[in-house]
DNA sequence: CTGGTTGGTGTGGTCTTAGGACCTTTGGTC
DNA sequence: GACCAAAGGTCCTAAGACCACACCAACCAG
């Protein structure tokens, strides 16, 4: 119905072609790229990135084009850069940028929901292809992923424990698109149960994904996409707390 | 955390830090973009695109930009350029990129199933919003793409009376995100139905859309998954038959 | 046959990217 | 203390992407 112009113009010309198309910089891509990777913990504060010229081969840019996106980086708190024998790029404690968040998704009300709207409709299908085609070396994974989050101590390694989760369902479900979707949403989440003020509930969150792996293996889709769909409902209510919760609950870790 | 630097392997230092990093020249982003849009069938064969001058303008990009896009569409076979005062970029019959979609689906087997994958995990869960949060004005859009079904005749009808009925849902559930990669996935498809040889099966979607849409206006969620699960489970029967299926059954539409 | 619309082409300038050479800082070793 | 190696910091050159603008060439309607 808004397809065409007018009735009376003869031309099938198309009234408007859409939004804008904008292509980014590769420092930019670069950057994000880096920031999604610190969000989802893939390097946890205090580490240490490859050296410049080593990770500018890795990701396959020009060293310069690395530089830009490291700056950026610098400038919103994600990292540090020291120079000298043991110099290189070193993740901070990240307070400025979960702070930074943080304010956001308070200001931008809702767009924290649909982010875990999204992210219920990926993982919810990935547990039921997870169910129907997982092969039995693929679940050895996901199982030491659950197996972590019972010994694990400290923030960090809860945080990589329950990514590795994630990632290995995603991967027994054998739909690359799946895991590209999942990665990137929670990239945009900033994983921040081990970021902000706020006791990551270990015993929960185990509970949980033993659910769904048991369901998984068990081959029940069903039962594999409600405990998802419940997991990640109680996630929503732990970052409902965390961004609108008591601030003065506050207890950062002392390391 | 922070100390963590040295811990037998005296760096803290990453081995690999993932895949290669890309950015997409401007053009690319056009052509993708156009390509795209034919795919769903916001433009159809014999449409002509608004001239250089303006859709650049509307794209936000420079005319060589645009027209190196379209260089690119004109060598897959997506548009046809004519000079003069009734010149402009036509779009074709489509017949070289669909065959071009067939082939490809055809050589990397799965390819297909983990687009459909994506759109059930997608729309199935977009089914499930929408008959939580619909309000009584968007169903309106709906409900008139069920009914344009009704009348339709000629594929780019058809055509166009699904999708917009698939981005009207969509919109219904009120989740930026999924509504942008619905379209982005919808994209990948061809929208095939009406540009290779198969008569398409109106009364059939037209019953699934009317299911869904019946289930999301009654609040119905699990049922409105469930109608989209089974529609989109059709749809992949579909192009089973048109990928895989007999080729001496073509039938080009004259038009 | 002429004017306006449309694609086709060329020029000049700015920004981005790549790749490499060289400098500075720093911590550790001899 | 002198020196070395490893890291970031800086600078240069060349190639390509992108843009604005002006002008040319084809075509069709009036």
């Amino acid at each position: 119905m808004l397809q065409r112009i007018t009735e009376g113009d003869a031309r099938g010309t198309l009234a408007i072609m859409a939004r804008q198309v904008t292509s980014t910089t590769l420092a930019q891509a670069v950057a994000d790229h880096l920031r999604m990777r610190i969000h989802r913990g893939d390097v946890s504060p205090g580490e240490r990135l490859p050296a410049e010229r080593e990770l500018a081969e890795q990701l396959g840019v020009a060293r310069i084009s690395l530089r830009e996106a490291i700056r950026q980086l610098r400038e919103d708190g994600y990292v540090e850069v020291r120079r000298g024998a043991s110099g290189g790029t070193y993740v901070t404690e990240l307070r400025r940028p979960a702070e930074a968040w943080r304010a956001r998704m308070r200001e931008q009300v809702g767009e924290m929901d649909d982010i875990l709207d999204f992210r219920i409709a990926l993982e919810t299908e990935t547990a039921v292809l997870a169910a129907r085609r997982h092969s039995e070396s693929s679940l050895v994974p996901v199982r030491e992923a659950v197996d972590a989050l019972r010994d694990v101590i400290g923030r960090t390694a809860f945080r990589q424990a329950d990514s590795r989760f994630h990632v290995a369902l995603a991967r027994a479900a054998r739909n690359e698109r799946l895991e590209e979707a999942i990665e990137a949403a929670r990239g945009e989440l900033f994983s921040p149960r081990d970021l902000l003020p706020f006791r990551e509930p270990v015993e929960e969150t185990l509970r949980d994904h033993r659910a769904v792996y048991d369901a998984v293996r068990a081959g029940d889709a069903d039962g594999a996409a409600e405990a998802m769909r419940a997991h990640l409902e109680r996630s929503r209510q732990q970052l409902r707390i965390i961004v609108f919760g008591a601030e003065d609950d506050a207890e950062w870790p002392a390391s």
